[in-house]
DNA sequence: GAAAAATACGAACAATCATTCGCCTTTTCC
DNA sequence: GGAAAAGGCGAATGATTGTTCGTATTTTTC
């Protein structure tokens, strides 16, 4: 595995022309089946290029390496996962812990049913976990979960809340891909779900007493 | 990265002089150092046997592959990992909740001690995770767990009893691992311990009532 | 002390992979 | 319609790595 010059993660260029727009969402969608089909470890830049019916030559046209293609994808699930569980955790019309009730049910689903994808993304992390863009989606991550306990438990000091917003976001990104990669059924990742939002409530209301 | 025959994890033969065995112990020395010096991603057969003051072939002679190596060093952690809670979590003159408390502690606190290497591992964790071996260690962890939930909680059923286990046994593993990662300080593995302890002793409470 | 068993060695082999670059084709723009 | 820009191609390159095997050395055995 040759190791060169990071160019960092970012584009090499853009797409200007329909067909290299197409180009690029092809690669990507076979990006992602390979990824699912043989892993991390066999997810090499001609197989992506070849289940994508194009060159690699074309691929390096627009990603800069490897990494990239794999942030890409991060990229993308989690920019999906992030909206999905800000919608959840500001909805006003409702209390707190049925947010929370609802945001682990929404996101262990959609863990579990891109198991594959997920668990060999997880396995290429050490590729990406490190660039700027990863520790900026995680800042965001963490902001928006201190807007919600800002409104879950507004009596709790600043420092501890920011401590348990925390644990809250490491138990909800650690859980989750635990069960994703454990359960069997979409029976036995709702029982989870279900156990590891009663553990969350109860954390809150302990907060707020 | 070359794949072949995969000869399981297990040992290819016993040392049966002293020179040998030290020289297995001197491999696994140099395992944890290049591990935890170069990363997952460099660890290679040639630079641990190097770091050893040991030939390549010397090595392959008591592993059978790279494997081979990641696992012993897993297996050696996950054995020192489980008698810690193991001796904690049954310890009969503590009540549940202050064991779940200590365990949690002495946990995160060892795990950020080898910070650098447990990531290295998980990073490795591609390699060894679906081997028997693997597996085998799981299942005892999980049955000491609902071991101590038969004491924690007796009046629960056994099928949600079992989920809140698994439950438990995630979220120590999962969290311990993000906070190691994260954490800058033992200040600040412990505030993050006694966060997660609280959480999960509110859960406990939850289900006994 | 000599044959046998165990150990140790490390150059060589066989894969595999990330990435480049010279050349050709298609699209855009005037 | 033709020049220029954008896109596309894929064999070749340069590295790295996991593992083997023939040979040399040390220890044990009798």
């Amino acid at each position: 595995m040759p190791t060169r010059a990071r160019p960092s993660v970012a584009s090499r260029k853009q797409p200007k022309q329909a067909r290299s727009t197409q180009l690029v969402a092809d690669i990507l969608t076979a990006a992602a089946q390979v990824l699912a089909r043989d892993g991390a470890h066999r997810f090499t830049t001609t197989r992506v290029a070849e289940k994508a019916g194009v060159s690699v030559g074309s691929l390096y046209q627009y990603f800069p390496n490897k990494e990239a293609v794999l942030f890409r994808l991060q990229h993308d699930e989690w920019t999906a996962t992030a909206a999905l569980l800000d919608r959840i955790l500001s909805d006003a019309a409702l209390a707190p812990c049925d947010r929370l009730r609802k945001a682990v049910r929404e996101f262990f689903r959609t863990e579990w049913e891109e198991a594959r994808m997920r668990r060999a993304l997880g396995d290429a992390a050490p590729y990406y976990r490190d660039t700027p863009e990863a520790t900026r989606h995680r800042q965001a991550g963490r902001r928006a979960l201190q807007a919600f306990m800002r409104q879950a438990v507004p009596s709790l000091g600043g420092a501890r809340r920011a401590v348990a917003a925390d644990l809250i976001g490491m138990t909800l990104g650690a859980v989750g891909k635990s069960v994703s990669e454990t359960a069997a059924s979409p029976a036995q990742v709702d029982r989870y779900a279900r156990a590891a939002a009663d553990m969350l409530c109860a954390y809150l209301q302990r907060l707020s007493a």
